[in-house]
DNA sequence: TAAAGATACGGACCAGTGGTCCGCTTTGCA
DNA sequence: TGCAAAGCGGACCACTGGTCCGTATCTTTA
């Protein structure tokens, strides 16, 4: 069955909708007050449109994450090390964090309203799960962690050092700079992994 | 300068208002299902009465929460060990963390509830301040830990590790048994500050 | 190129929320 | 008992996400 192709007014569309979404995250108000009718607006397309193309509110947030998380999730799964497949799982924990603060920090905005966004815990989310399992498999890979039955919960507890809101509450409240966070979490990694405190930042 | 003694209706509504606020919540639908009309219905009080008498859904919440916190903030802050005063900081910081997720399988909703609340992240509630303070400063007290830093990142970590939306997550849809979830949490604990994996569950 | 059928558009519209307001009742004090 | 003042509560408001359907646009076919 070959999928019918949209039409050309439609992807037109779609893609102007993505650019000003994008532009009203990123210009830094609170995420609610990003509003579907003001991102219509913005995109100078009607509110029927919008919900169309992606659903509702959730929809349209989890279209946009997943287009920013597109080169990341790449990387992840056919990229060279130390993010890619063939990097020792010590590493590549160490790795898939720095990754996810970097993107979380670059992309605070829209990462907390797709967090708190439509009653659904993020924990729900497709993106969720996949980073969850895959840092999972990379635990597991560790010696000593096999059949521990610890690696599920430690993937958990790691993915939530680097959500959205505390994201935003270190960087944009507290003034922690960038750098600063990424040393941080890299040693907590470190020192979860293998009890030893490397301080040394992850490199890029 | 005496306060003014609150008049005799307005404590009982006052009370009303938290046993019904608190019953929807407990009752299990999701926290968004919970409205400020509907508990003003369930206590049998206007709704200008429940904003009066906390301002906003967030002062709500917040009052509810507080109050349930009562108990264990006071067994943290004079309590016998291992929560109290007294204890030795590794062995504290389990039984907080213990007792932090306790509550929050306890009270999932309204923590839920509380933590997606009115756009202010949660990490500006008086709350999470007062509880980031402790667990930092009691980190501090381990050796190794006093002027290293990673204290205060440290301890955000492990209570980002008690978020509410992932014990919900956890107990409530992965069906992960409260006891195993513990287990998982000491030990994850356990590992971070001695790097050696002791998987037996605080005791009560 | 013209006409028709399908597809997408878009803004008026709806339901439900948090939050406000003000005439009326209850309370506490003299 | 009288009388301020404090408190009450439901009608009301602004605004949101979400729906609907007559209309404009596109694609295809003759």
């Amino acid at each position: 069955m070959p999928e019918p192709r949209s039409r050309r007014d439609a992807v037109r569309n779609r893609e102007a909708v993505f650019a000003a979404a994008d532009a009203l995250f990123a210009e830094g108000g609170s995420p609610e007050d990003v509003t579907m009718a003001g991102i219509a607006a913005a995109a100078g397309v009607g509110k029927g449109t919008l919900f169309r193309a992606f659903g509702d509110r959730a929809g349209l947030l989890r279209a946009l994450y997943g287009a920013r998380l597109e080169p990341l999730r790449e990387a992840v799964e056919t990229g060279p090390p130390p993010l890619g497949p063939g990097t020792p799982p010590r590493e590549r924990v160490r790795a898939l964090l720095d990754a996810a603060l970097c993107f979380k920090v670059d992309n605070r905005h829209l990462a907390l309203a797709l967090e708190e966004s439509g009653g659904a815990s993020p924990y729900a989310a497709d993106h969720y799960r996949s980073w969850h399992g895959l840092l999972k498999s990379v635990l597991e890979q560790l010696p000593g962690w096999a059949g521990s039955g610890h690696a599920s919960f430690t993937a958990h507890a790691l993915l939530a050092a680097v959500r959205a809101d505390l994201v935003e509450r270190l960087v944009g409240e507290d003034g922690v700079p960038r750098e600063e966070l990424r040393a941080q979490l890299g040693a907590h990694v470190a020192r979860l992994l293998d009890g030893a405190a490397d301080t040394r930042p992850a490199h890029d």
